[in-house]
DNA sequence: ATGGTGGCTACGCCA
């Protein structure tokens, strides 16, 4: 049975919703996962997905910062909403999915972006953004042969050399810092997560799903980076038949700086 | 070395 889960960092929900509807429609992935929604929950646009086939619809928002929604075509059930560092920010939800015989636990993520000083010291969103991480730690990847974890969504990390346009040029710049990348790379080996996009992607070939609103003309530049992540529990590696970086989206018509990510399985394999 | 754009909201904060 195919399965197709899709993530994406949507900066506003409510504003983007024809490009929302463009890429369901279009993609019809099984489950996706937004961050950066900037809705309250009462003000969730959930009739927008019951009326494209996305009857099943999960979140955790608040005004104006943050926020995540899982919607699916499946039934899913929320597991939980975990506040990460006792902030109140709305940065995570897990929910479950039950599929081909498959009990799923899919985390939906928002990691700080961190400020701009990479300096734990002198900026506390830096220090927050190493404390969320090392937090992390608490959800293993474990999974029996009936049960298997997704991790997912806008870790605002990009821990590769060719997951920047310029390893070198962006060694001080958060989001590449030596301090970030490999916080998150020992969380994600300490919890057994594959980081599944470089399953099917080489470690030598660039990849990229961000790209800056500030350059002028961000396709030609390419100055991007790999801030949205798709990980999985050993035992889904092998089932994994794609990965597709929606490149195109960040040309749509009032784009998020972020690009969907999809990834799919063969859940008999 | 600097500033560039975009989305909250209602002015500065955050990315």
């Amino acid at each position: 049975m195919p399965f197709t889960v899709a993530t994406w960092n949507i900066n506003s929900v409510r504003l983007r919703m024809p490009i929302v509807e463009r890429f369901l429609q279009t993609y019809q992935p099984d489950v996706l996962c937004l961050q950066e929604i900037k809705v309250p929950d009462e003000l969730f646009p959930t009739e927008a997905f019951h009326a494209i086939g996305y009857e099943h619809v999960t979140f955790h928002g608040q005004k104006g910062y943050h926020g995540v929604a899982t919607v699916a075509k499946h039934r899913i059930d929320i597991e939980e909403k975990r506040n990460f560092c006792d902030m109140g920010d709305t940065r995570h939800m897990s929910t479950r999915i039950e599929i081909a015989g498959k009990s799923i636990l899919l985390h939906n993520f928002y990691v700080p972006a961190g400020g701009d000083e990479p300096d734990p010291v002198k900026n506390p969103k830096f220090r927050h953004k190493l404390d969320f991480i090392e937090e992390m730690r608490c959800f293993k990847a474990l999974s029996g042969d009936n049960t298997a974890s997704i991790l997912v969504g806008d870790l605002n990390i990009a821990p590769g050399e060719n997951d920047v346009w310029s390893h070198k040029q962006m060694l001080k710049i958060v989001s590449h810092t030596p301090v970030e990348t490999e916080g998150l790379e020992a969380m994600r080996r300490a919890g057994e997560w594959e980081d599944l996009m470089r399953h099917h992607v080489p470690a030598d070939e660039k990849l990229f799903t961000w790209w800056s609103y500030r350059a002028a003309d961000w396709a030609a530049s390419n100055r991007g980076r790999r801030l949205d992540h798709v990980w999985g529990s050993a035992n889904l590696a092998p089932l994994l038949t794609d990965i597709e970086v929606v490149r195109d989206a960040r040309g749509w018509d009032r784009p998020s700086d972020h690009v969907p990510v999809i990834a799919r399985f063969n859940l008999d394999a």
